[in-house]
RNA sequence: GCCCCCAUAGUCUAGUGGCCCAGGACGUCACCCUUUCAAGGUGAAGAUCGCGGGUUCGAAUCCCGCUGGGGGUACCA
C-alpha cells in the first residue's frame, strides 16, 4: 500500500505573512492538490517571546486571499486537532516523547545556564577555536549526578545527544534526490525542551509531523542545515522520517539576502491593498522557482495544479521581481469583464472618496461607463482613482502652460479652444462618434494638426497631458461639464 | 571563521551528452498602429551557458578545483 500524501504549512505567528511564506505554502498546497492529498495548516507558536497577537488572523486571511484552503487546521479542525502548538503543549502532547528520549539515552538534561553558555562561547572564541559546538558535560553524567542537580532545583533544558562521530545523510526531492551528508562532528547538542518546559521548533514540529502522518516535508531551504538533527531525532524516536523537499528562498530584488519582513514591502496584505488580483499573484508565485515548460506562463489554477511537480522546482533561489508581477497583474486585469473591473475598483474609488459609501446605483453605472476608458491601462487596481479623478472632481490649471500644445502659443491655443467650443456648443448628440466627426471637421477647416487641437482640449477637460482617449472622455464627461471646463481653460489663458 | 546549498542575458526561466554558435517571458530600445498614455503588432540589443581544468568523437548538460551568491551557525522559527 502507498501512504497517502499529506503535507503541511507550519508558519510561526511572529508577524505578517510575506510572499516568500505564501510561496512555500503554495508549493505545499499544489503538491497536495496535484496528488489528491491533504494540505494541513499548523500554527507553530512555541516562541513565547516573538509572538504577535494578530499574526494568525493575518496569516489565515493571506492564505485565503490567494486561494489556498486547508483540509485540516485552525478554524477548520480535523482528526489531529488542535492545530496550534501552544494548545498541543498545554495538552501535554510533547512531554511523553521527551521522557522517552531521556529514558533511552538519546537526550539528556543540561543544567548549564545561559550565562555559563555565553562564557563557554567566549572562551572558545578566545582560544581561537574555529567554531563552538556545544556538547554538554552532562552527556556522560551518571543518574546519581543528574538526580543531585535536580535535587538542587536547578533549571534545565533537554538536549539531543548528537553522535560525536559518523555522518548523517538525507535526500532532497528538489535537489534531484541528491544525498546531503553532514559530519556529526560539525553538529552540536540542540535544545529540545526549553527550561520553561516549552518544546523548541525542532522537537515540536517533528512530533506533530509524525502524529499528523505528514508524508512530505516541503519547507524553505533555510531548514537544510537543521535537517540532520531532524533525521537523528526521527531515528532516536524510532520513527520513519518523511520525504524532504527544500524549496529555494525568494531573494530581495537586489539579490542581497532573502526577503525580509522589515526591509521589504512584501507583506501579502499590501498586495490586495494595492489592487493585485489573487489569481495573478497565484500565477506569479507558482513561477518563482517552478516552471512548466519553455514558454507557458499564464495558467489557470487548475492548469497549475495539473502541471505542478516538485521535481521541477528549481534548487537555486529566485529574486523578487515586482515588475514581472505587475505585468502579470495587468494581463489578468485585462481578462476581466467591465463589470468585474467595476466591482473591483469600487472599493478604491470609495477609499479615495470619489464615490460614496455605500455606492449609489447612479455612481455604479457611471463607473461602469468609465471602466472601458482605463481598463487596459490598469496594472494595479489601486491606480483607478488617480486615472479617473477628473471625472469626479473639478480640474484646475496651476500651470496654464500645460494647456499650450507643442508649436503653439497662448493666443493660438485660446483661439483653438474657442473654435472647438463654438462647434461643440450647438451639438444635440453628444456621442463619441459625433464628437469625433465634429472635431475632425474643425481640424480640416482650421489647418491645425490633430495633436494640437486634441491636446489642448484634453488638458482643458482633464487637467493633465496624459489621459484616456479624448472623444470617449468627452462623451463620458458630458456636454455641460466639458464645455464649462473648456471655457474655464480659455479664461485662464486670457 | 566553520558547516550546508546554489550558479544559463539586468531579472525569472527552458535545457538532464549531439535537435543549442542556447528557446520563452519581464525589463530596455526601435518601428508600426495612433489625438496623449496604454494595449496590440513587428523587430533589435543583451548569455564567450561564473572561471579553470578534466572525461568524451562530441558538454550549458558528467567529474574535480576555484570564485561568486545564498542559507545556517539561538533555551527564534
Amino acid at each position: 500500500m502507498t501512504t497517502p500524501i499529506r503535507v503541511r504549512f507550519a508558519p510561526s505567528p511572529t508577524g505578517f505573512l510575506h510572499i516568500g511564506g505564501v510561496r512555500t505554502a503554495l508549493f505545499n498546497w499544489l503538491f497536495a492538490r496535484h496528488y489528491g492529498g491533504s494540505f494541513i495548516l499548523r500554527i507553530e507558536d512555541t516562541d513565547e517571546k516573538r509572538y504577535v497577537a494578530d499574526a494568525v488572523t493575518d496569516l489565515l486571511a493571506s492564505l485565503r486571499w490567494i486561494g489556498i484552503d486547508w483540509d485540516e487546521g485552525p478554524e477548520k479542525g480535523g482528526p489531529h486537532a488542535p492545530y496550534v502548538q501552544s494548545e498541543r503543549h498545554a495538552l501535554g502532547i510533547y512531554r511523553q516523547y521527551v521522557d522517552q528520549l531521556l529514558a533511552h539515552g538519546h537526550a539528556y538534561k543540561s543544567f548549564v545556564s545561559n550565562e555559563e553558555l555565553e562564557r563557554m562561547r567566549a572562551e572558545a572564541m578566545a582560544r581561537g577555536l574555529k567554531s563552538f559546538r556545544f556538547r554538554g558535560p552532562e552527556r556522560d553524567w551518571t543518574p546519581e549526578q543528574v538526580a543531585a542537580a535536580e535535587a538542587q532545583g536547578l533549571p534545565y533544558t533537554v538536549r539531543l545527544k548528537v553522535p560525536l562521530e559518523g555522518v548523517t545523510s538525507f535526500q532532497d526531492l528538489v535537489r534531484g534526490g541528491e544525498q546531503i551528508n553532514v559530519n556529526n562532528a560539525d553538529l552540536y547538542d540542540i535544545v529540545l525542551l526549553k527550561s520553561s518546559g516549552m518544546p523548541v521548533y525542532h522537537l515540536a514540529h517533528l512530533i506533530d509531523d509524525h502524529l499528523m502522518q505528514i508524508s512530505h516535508v516541503i519547507r524553505g531551504e533555510e531548514w537544510v542545515p537543521s535537517t540532520p538533527y531532524h533525521v537523528l531525532l526521527y531515528a532516536a524516536l524510532g520513527w520513519t522520517a518523511p520525504i524532504f523537499a527544500h524549496v529555494p528562498n525568494i531573494l530581495r530584488q537586489d539579490g542581497r539576502g532573502k526577503l525580509s519582513k522589515r526591509k521589504d514591502d512584501v507583506a501579502t496584505n499590501r498586495f490586495w491593498e494595492r489592487g493585485y488580483l489573487p489569481e495573478a499573484m497565484f500565477n506569479y508565485l507558482a513561477l518563482q522557482g517552478w516552471s512548466y515548460d519553455d514558454h507557458t506562463e499564464i495558467m489557470t489554477r487548475t492548469e497549475i495544479i495539473e502541471r505542478f511537480s516538485i521535481e521541477r522546482v528549481q534548487p537555486s533561489p529566485a529574486r523578487w521581481n515586482p515588475e514581472k508581477l505587475q505585468d502579470m497583474n495587468g494581463i489578468y486585469i485585462r481578462k476581466l469583464t467591465v463589470t468585474e473591473v467595476t466591482e473591483r475598483i469600487l472599493p478604491f474609488l470609495q477609499q479615495a472618496e470619489l464615490v460614496s459609501t455605500p455606492v449609489t446605483p447612479t455612481e455604479r453605472a457611471y463607473v461602469e461607463q468609465l471602466v472601458p476608458l482605463i481598463h487596459e491601462r490598469l496594472e494595479e487596481l489601486g491606480e483607478a482613482p488617480d486615472l479617473l479623478d477628473f471625472f469626479f472632481r473639478d480640474v484646475s490649471f496651476p500651470d496654464p502652460t500645460l494647456l499650450i500644445p507643442k508649436k503653439m502659443d497662448t493666443p493660438t491655443t485660446a483661439a483653438a479652444l474657442r473654435a472647438a467650443i463654438e462647434r461643440l456648443t450647438p451639438l444635440t448628440d453628444w456621442s463619441e462618434a459625433t464628437l469625433e466627426q465634429t472635431l475632425r471637421a474643425l481640424i480640416a477647416e482650421s489647418g491645425l494638426k490633430p495633436g494640437q487641437l486634441f491636446s489642448a482640449i484634453r488638458v482643458a477637460i482633464t487637467g493633465r497631458t496624459v489621459a484616456p482617449p479624448l472623444f470617449a472622455t468627452l462623451a463620458a464627461l458630458g456636454q455641460q461639464r466639458s464645455l464649462e471646463r473648456m471655457r474655464a481653460a480659455v479664461a485662464t489663458l486670457e
